[in-house]
DNA sequence: GCCGTTTTCGGCCCGACTGTTTTCAGTCG
């Protein structure tokens, strides 16, 4: 997403980066406290160029250094201490710390004792074997340090896999670990389970009272490629596709504690630990524990641990730090969106739509089994090359779910489209057409690259359109492949609550779009939601589940999701915000 | 660098694994 910060949360997230080097540890409580201050600053709704350094110092995490910095960047385009560090430490001996198993302070003595600055120098330097003359430094590191360079590339600290490729491999792995007869539990954590579109590793927490089995079972599994790190409760491998896998081992009454702490963030944990250790007690991927006694207080699952913190439980997708351990403390937690609560799907296709893969009776029929009591039919608007569909052939569609619809009395069948918006928001057909639709979606499915003001005019006046009831795929991006088109979301945020347009969450893991943050951004606005599979084939219906951890992600209210509405409730919505619009 | 019904100083989350250090520092998550 792009947003009114992004030049400064950049320059924060490099001014943390870099002060690691600095101080030598990425623990280091100015680098923390950068980072929160990249929080803050990202997190916050509307412009701070318009802010002073006072007002500044009133957002939480930002002090009066921080908010120096800040007018600093908008006064002068520039933060001088960026600069100073920049060129301590210049790009290409930054790249070095990104080698995994380097940290900062073998990466200084590096510089320091042996002159090193970049790759170059230090693959010059292990190949004359100069580091084993380092104190603590010895053959076994240089061993180490070479590999990693040779896979940087894959498997650098920075690389990040897409969630479409990351879930099912960790699916794959927990369901082959949870057949072992060793294994009692087992969950993937991490990055993975808060759902993140992007993750780093696959964590995978196990319970087990024989862990050294599972432990030699699991390098032998047939994904696993490499065994970095091989202990008795901790093991990580990279899969053949280069990913890393961690995975952790601890007894079965000790599974909750151990999917809390492996499931982060860090920043939630860190509050959480906080609040533990205000009561005394400690928190650890054991268990909650009384400080002094050692007596445990919780550890068995996430609920007990949770409550004994006076909490209600945060569905993982939530726990990033951005308010949900203060509304959980209220016991005003935002409800997580739950898969049977969505009562509808509101886009999805079929072989009439050449990208189509089930036919309309296959789809009404899987729909149907899925207990679904409406569902909204949207092949291609004609527009769309090769997969589009003439207005003819729609009308003949109308007339076969027409039949179906007595076939189906449980379920409301609505005939739609998803229509295509045009560079300047021009859609398919013509408007009388149109109308004749019970539901139209709308997306962006060409001319990725016009700049933000064109994208977003051409958002802007497709929602204004009275046949348009919902934004589809709101950037059109494909995480890790595609980046969405450029967009003032503020504007469109506001049109959407203006013309009572929902906006879709595309529930397609390559999708995910709109994005959460999007959507959290959205949070206190009055905007729809609408969240849909987009599904393609029968068994698509089944990303429904992925929607709705995205909504929860967002923060967003399950009363604001037009398909968890009962249907009369649904269709009366349709049929009024269409007539406002008209 | 931030923060404060323990407030303007002195704190700031916790533990496993590795390598080479015979008692622990560095790195990672």
């Amino acid at each position: 997403m792009s947003g009114p910060n992004d030049a400064l949360v950049a320059l924060f997230r490099e001014l943390a980066e870099l002060t690691v080097l600095d101080e030598g540890s990425p623990n280091a409580f100015r680098v923390r406290a950068y980072e929160n201050a990249r929080e803050a600053i990202q997190t916050h709704r509307g412009d701070l160029s318009a802010l002073s350094e006072r007002e500044l110092t009133q957002i939480d995490g930002i002090g009066k250094s921080t908010a120096k910095k800040i007018r600093e960047f908008f006064d002068a385009g520039k933060i001088s201490k960026v600069d100073k560090l920049r060129e301590k430490y210049p790009p290409a001996f930054v790249e070095l710390s990104k080698i995994p198993g380097l940290g900062p302070k073998t990466l200084l003595r590096l510089r320091d004792e042996l002159d090193i600055h970049n790759v170059v120098d230090l693959r010059a330097a292990i190949s004359d074997q100069k580091l084993r003359e380092l104190k603590g430094l010895g053959a076994k590191m240089e061993e180490k340090l070479s590999q990693a360079i040779d896979r940087m590339g894959l498997t650098g600290k920075d690389k990040r896999t897409p969630i479409a490729e990351a879930l099912p491999i960790a699916r794959a792995l927990v369901s082959e670990l949870a057949s072992l007869p060793e294994v009692e539990h087992a969950q993937y954590c991490g990055s993975l389970r808060r759902f993140r579109e992007t993750v780093a590793d696959i964590d995978i927490v196990v319970a087990s009272e024989k862990p050294v089995e599972v432990m030699d079972k699991f390098v032998n599994f047939a994904g696993v490629r490499d065994v970095i790190g091989h202990g008795e409760t901790k093991t990580s491998v990279l899969t053949s596709s280069g990913l890393q896998v961690d995975l952790r081992i601890v007894e079965a009454h000790q599974f909750g504690a151990a999917c809390q702490y492996f499931t982060g963030s860090k920043a939630h944990n860190i509050k959480l630990r906080q609040r533990a250790m205000d009561r005394g007690w400690l928190l650890n991927e054991y268990g909650l524990s009384d400080a002094e006694s050692g007596k445990v207080i919780a550890s068995e699952t996430e609920q007990e641990i949770y409550e004994a913190l006076e909490l209600t439980l945060v569905p993982p997708p939530m726990r990033e730090d951005h308010g949900e351990i203060e509304q959980a403390q209220a016991k005003a937690l935002t409800p997580a969106v739950k898969l049977e609560d969505l009562k509808g799907d509101l886009h999805v296709h079929t072989s009439l739509s050449g990208d189509g893969k089930s036919s309309l009776e296959e789809i009404v029929a899987s729909a149907a089994e899925r207990g679904y009591t409406y569902l909204a039919i949207t092949d291609h608007g004609e527009d769309l090359a090769l997969n589009g569909v003439s207005c003819e052939k729609l009308r003949e569609q109308r007339k076969q779910i027409d039949v179906l619809a007595g076939q189906y009395p449980k379920m409301r069948l609505l005939q739609g489209v998803e229509l295509n918006i045009g560079p300047e928001g021009g859609l398919d057909y013509d408007e009388a057409f149109r109308r004749e639709l019970d539901w139209c979606v709308a997306g962006v499915h060409s001319h990725f690259d016009l700049d933000a003001k064109l994208q977003t005019q051409r958002i802007l006046r497709a929602m204004e359109d009275p046949t348009v009831d919902a934004i589809a795929h709101l950037t059109g991006r494909k995480i890790g492949s595609r980046p969405g088109i450029e967009l003032d979301i503020d504007a469109v945020l506001q049109k959407a609550v203006e013309t009572r347009t929902a906006i879709e969450i595309n529930a397609a893991l390559p999708r995910l779009d709109a994005a959460s943050d999007v959507l959290f951004r959205a949070r206190d606005l009055d905007v729809t939601i609408v969240i849909n599979t987009d599904a393609h084939h029968t068994r698509e219906l089944a990303r429904m589940e992925w929607g709705a951890l995205q909504a929860t992600r967002g923060f967003v209210d399950p009363a604001r999701v037009a398909n968890s509405w009962p249907r009369k409730k649904f269709l009366d919505w349709v049929e009024n915000r269409r007539a406002l619009k008209s």
